[in-house]
DNA sequence: CAAATATACATTAGATTCTTATGCATCCAA
DNA sequence: TTGGATGCATAAGAATCTAATGTATATTTG
């Protein structure tokens, strides 16, 4: 996988965590590949995982006991579905609330962005 | 300094230069300790810079020819300005740009928060 | 049908960036 | 006079990401 961002790719440092755990909240189950997929498509292209990052990741997550997994075989290939755990599911509400206040409140230090109409979507 | 963040601080990974910049793009000229006070009040403590994360960044940002310095004597002390060049004062403006992108296409991406009307400030 | 591309997992060296701690010094208020 | 605020700085270690590499199967395309 080649990775060009549109972003200097700093400021996904730490949301990679938010992106994921939203994204089994929102799909139920996902596996790897998947979710570099979702994420490229549902954004255009503007956020592009790579899988250096992401697998790293979600092993992490399995640990905490954020995640489980089953596997799956299509063909003679192996697809590892993530899905999320209680505990799991609880930090995705709150990572993605987090991310939101966060963005409000540096969007509001970035000289109040969000009142000037030519920066809304 | 002791920092307690409200946020699990990961987020305001890869933010920091966003930040630093753009307030030295409204203030016109600021000093270290300065920067941390103003970013802890305009938050509401929500997002406190560390020294340690701050000096450094000081320094590699000039290193890079977007921040000038002057020193000025206070007392016995001295303090340390810091304004944009003008190549800093353009990564500012697009650092900013940047940001609000990332955060419309993160907010999306989570679930489009920004049309429940009870995310929004 | 061969070659390229897509799917799908994984690991790792190195870079970057942040946290936490420490250190030095001055100033001011209790 | 002592503690907290002001003000700079560095440094060890942790955490996380990039970029590269590796393995293997499936599918598309010339």
């Amino acid at each position: 996988m080649y990775i060009c961002l549109m972003y200097s790719n700093e400021l996904i440092k730490g949301t990679l965590k938010t992106i994921v755990l939203s994204l089994l909240a929102k799909k139920g189950r996902m596996y790897g590949y998947e979710i570099t997929q979702h994420v490229k498509e549902e954004t255009d292209g503007k956020i592009q995982l790579t899988e250096g990052a992401l697998y790293p990741l979600l092993h992490r997550l399995e640990a905490e006991g954020l995640l489980e997994t089953e596997k799956e075989n299509i063909g003679k290939r192996v697809r590892k579905y993530y899905r999320l755990t209680e505990t799991g599911n609880d930090q995705a509400t709150s990572l993605a609330a987090e991310f939101h206040e966060f963005s409000q409140t540096m969007n509001r230090l970035l000289n109040n962005f969000s009142l000037k109409p030519s920066y809304n979507v």
